[in-house]
DNA sequence: TATTGTTATACTCTATAACTATA
DNA sequence: TATAGTTATAGAGTATAACAATA
């Protein structure tokens, strides 16, 4: 005997493997990065330098959704810990242009490798039609999701 | 011509996409708890209080993960914007009990409904097989990253 | 006038260490 | 002696507002 329920009990046992999860990888990620010397928010502005060399802060907090003061303080810590340095724009004295050290580009590296090999150990056994079912949901999970929020975001504005 | 690459890169796409919806619901959860006065942690501590009424501040913290001077400050803001009440303990006048007042079980229940309500919005048309297939390959992944964080915390001691 | 980055201030989360009251 | 919770202190992330230097 099933028991009726408007919203399936495997929609809701879902929805929280999928958090679980969320979770885990954030753990995850904080711990070997905190091995590194970096934080969450530090290494997604390095990651951000990597992928535009030169920009400057106001660009870097445009791109990353920080206020320039929050960026301030974040250039600060790694550039105290060596990952970065300012330099001064020669096109703009206002500006300071945000490059990586070698150590940095070092860091940026291994970021890259460690995303792939944690895709290794987590689904490098999948078959490529498991590994296409299973992004395919995420991915229309994740479109909904995307335009949840916009929704509520106008809803927010009237 | 297919590329041979050691790690797949649909393996690599698909963490790409868990780690994008991560990101995106726990945007949406901030967004929508920052709605009612809620943050994360608080509401992860509001979340154990309403499991188990009548903690001490040492219970708590030890169940959340977090030290008991944290606990204080987290209990601080819950009961400053009228979540909680702390409360003598009968048994040990050195503790203090953690109540929920009713604007807290209010809140508590909505955490509930709102988590159905999302699987539904993400989730609610999907088959049961779709649904199972989904979750069985996250849980898979979970299991995984799991056992592969422990396994390092063991070199760590070591 | 508008923009870049800073100082000033404030709130939240987190931790360790020292201390008080109680067990 | 050990435990519960606090004060004291510190670091990190976040924000707004005011301000300096420059465009």
């Amino acid at each position: 005997m099933s028991s009726r329920s408007e919203v399936p009990e495997a929609a809701v046992a879902a929805l929280d493997q999928i958090l679980e999860l969320a979770v885990l990888l954030d753990e995850d990620m904080e711990r070997e990065l905190a091995a590194r010397g970096l934080t969450k928010s530090r290494t997604r502005v390095l990651w951000e330098i990597a992928q535009r060399p030169d920009s400057n802060q106001k660009s870097l907090a445009t791109a990353v959704g920080v206020t320039p003061r929050t960026m301030t303080g974040l250039i600060d810590g790694l550039e105290s810990t060596g990952f970065v340095v300012r330099a001064p724009d020669p096109s703009d004295r206002r500006a300071q242009r945000v490059q990586m050290t070698p150590q940095g580009r070092d860091t940026a590296n291994w970021l890259v490798t460690s995303r792939v090999s944690l895709a290794d150990d987590l689904l490098g056994d999948m078959s490529s039609w498991q590994l296409g079912a299973l992004r395919d949901g995420l991915a229309v999970v994740t479109a909904r999701l995307r335009r949840a929020m916009e929704e509520a975001m106008k809803e927010r504005k009237s």
